[in-house]
DNA sequence: ACCAAAAATGAACAATGTTCAATTTTTTTC
DNA sequence: GAAAAAAATTGAACATTGTTCATTTTTGGT
């Protein structure tokens, strides 16, 4: 078996137990136990466990651009950014654990420990997000533009974070998806006011 | 010594070494010897690790609504929204550790582990953006604006875990107060045109 | 069949939260 | 004040982490 097939074999079994156990279930000694692989074995193939989380983080990420991916030509701008958020909380709710371990990791790593490779993800995220921007707000500069993409979306992906979690529900019984899409309708409200102030 | 002196001694010593050395820092261990205390007093104490956490994170919250609550009486509502939130981040700023220690606590915990106390100053701390919104707008019904204000301070709350890390460096170099000022001004003028729309 | 290189192993280490029998201190009782 | 009882404090011990690395096993070429 080639060293390539185990640290698949070890992504997948431990995807699997993420989705299936939550994200603190992964350890190196359940994987191990679960994989039928040494600790040692895997610490071969990754280094530590920080980089096979670094590794489920970025698959989790290609899976969301490519759920997002899907909506690119329907519809109008304004209506595709709706189905992008709608979508987006839908991904959310169905891979907790995953979207979890996302949150997890860039609380707890510092940014020169994000390889490009991550990072390359999210910005892809983010420019299906720009192009729907692009022709919804013509009038904006670009740098200004941009500046909205990013408030917007980041606002977005941190407030993900308590939809993985409980705490959400003992702060507000407010709906998740009236959460995300208030704030996406009020701001793009805003941007329309000032679009139209800066000419 | 009575025993709720040790129990001030420790939080007060646990709250230095989470500022000066980060919220890692923060072990059973590490603190019995820089208090001087022992493992087991501590857990006399407060029972667990994470019940300390929680009165930390208590007292940073209650910090955070000191500071802004004496912006209250300052300018227009529009005026004093933005300075709760520079004020904000300059909060957040100067107390990353420990604000750290609250994003962390929140998403390691479920909603039953809030003691009452502890989500009371988070409804406190929106009280003062409730305040401040109810003389922005007058006409928009109660239960929209509860949840206006909710989505807009989740947003600001959620988004300044990202203060918080370095994550936000390799994403963008946008400025941390750009950032929260757009966020907040592009959402209000948002708020301004739904509420024409609505009378 | 042999041997060297590569890969896989899991016992061992340090550090974590947590427990609880033993010790020390404080309070009560006479 | 001494003895007894109660309460508080202690730190060694346990289970679980991530991680390392000498040893063993497997592989691949001659």
């Amino acid at each position: 078996m080639s060293k390539d097939n185990i640290g698949e074999k070890l992504v997948s079994k431990g995807r699997a137990l993420i989705k299936e156990k939550g994200a603190d279930f992964l350890t190196a000694r359940k994987l191990s136990e679960a994989s039928g692989y040494s600790v040692g074995t895997i610490y071969n193939q990754f280094g530590n466990m920080d980089n096979f989380i670094l590794i489920q983080n970025y698959l989790t990420l290609e899976s969301l651009y490519n759920r997002l991916a899907k909506l690119q030509t329907s519809g109008t701008a304004y209506h595709r950014l709706n189905l992008y958020v709608k979508e987006f909380i839908n991904f959310v709710i169905e891979n907790k654990n995953l979207w979890f371990l996302v949150h997890n990791f860039h609380l707890h790593n510092n940014s020169r420990h994000f390889s490009r490779v991550y990072l390359k993800r999210v910005v892809q995220i983010t420019k299906l997000v720009e192009n729907a921007f692009k022709s919804m707000f013509p009038d904006i500069e670009v740098p200004e533009r941009t500046l909205s993409i990013q408030v917007l979306w980041l606002s977005l992906f941190s407030m993900s974070s308590f939809i993985t979690t409980d705490a959400l529900n003992s702060f507000s019984k407010i709906n998740k998806y009236t959460l995300c899409e208030l704030l996406l309708n009020t701001y793009l409200a805003g941007m329309k006011v000032l679009e139209k102030a800066s000419t």
